[in-house]
DNA sequence: AGTAAATATTTTATACTTGAAATGAATTTT
DNA sequence: AAAATTCATTTCAAGTATAAAATATTTACT
């Protein structure tokens, strides 16, 4: 069986079903994605790396090291960094010495961004219950656990961590 | 019923289902974006953005006008200037006059660029098929249209064009 | 202890991205 | 036809992003 009779056959070629599946992906996250960016900049003047970097030092009571942070958002040291930096100008994280080790640094809210923060995400999830309202609620149901599989099988792939 | 109620209704209340349901996109999306570009760079020493305006150009015959190519890749048009701009300094693609309209311009691929892009199309093609590999087939054939059909509800939302 | 290796972060260079303002050209209105 | 509007593109300012180099610190090894 050469690459001709591979390519020939629906079944067994999904090269052209993988690119498309992607391509669909790539489509909706981006209208999702420039939704919600649009959302954040009109209403509150903000935007999504800012809302992300809130996002997650919310869920951490005790805040987070520079580079736990820029392993849970997936982008790199320097970037978070240079948000870090605009949001400790805002007034809305701090950034402290870790004990026994004076590499790291724990980056924290303040009490004025953990005010900030609970406003944005209440619009947010409203912003994107909103985005997803048409989309059936069954369809939903089946798309989100499949989603987790794919990410689990891309984590595998790539070997990396998840 | 309250907003407790609903709150305390897992069907009614879908709100945080359609954050998981976004956060879970985002880490897909997130997690093959970063693998191409990974690849992108280190065996071709290319980007994605600029794959993305090669893609572009190489589906249009007769080439695409700067703001066909912002509508289709759906970024804004000061950022397609620049992509283009390196493109055209490495010889991939060239401007040119469109007939009737001194305004416009017609971007399109040179031989260079042809050639350049058949070999990263094929290349890209297959680096998505192996992340793709171990998802399962028959998850494939349900994803591909949902996410299609959530693109049309999107856009419906939007009130945007596809 | 002293050197080497590893780790955490910042800095740097370059590229991508947006939204808004500016420019130049075509179209519509008066 | 002149003026106003719309349109296509570029320019600009600011922010986001990466990879790689630099800095400072900690840990491991001998």
């Amino acid at each position: 069986m050469n690459r001709q009779d591979i390519v020939r056959d629906p079944e067994a070629s999904s090269s052209k079903t993988d690119l498309r599946l992607w391509l669909r992906l790539l489509k909706v996250q981006r209208r999702i994605e420039g939704r919600l960016r649009e959302r954040l900049r009109d209403e509150f003047n903000s935007t999504l790396p800012r809302f992300d970097v809130l996002a997650a030092l919310s869920s951490a009571e005790e805040g987070l090291r520079m580079s736990e942070l820029s392993g849970i958002l997936k982008v790199s040291n320097g970037n978070v960094t240079g948000i870090v930096d605009r949001l400790v100008a805002d007034g809305y994280v701090i950034r402290s010495p870790v004990d026994n080790d004076r590499r790291a640094t724990r980056v924290c809210l303040t009490g004025a961004g953990k005010q900030y923060f609970d406003v944005l995400a209440i619009a947010h999830e409203g912003w994107l219950s909103d985005l997803l309202a048409r989309f059936d609620i069954g369809e939903k149901k089946i798309l989100s656990p499949m989603l987790d599989r794919l990410n689990t099988d891309l984590v595998t792939m790539t070997e990396q961590d998840n």
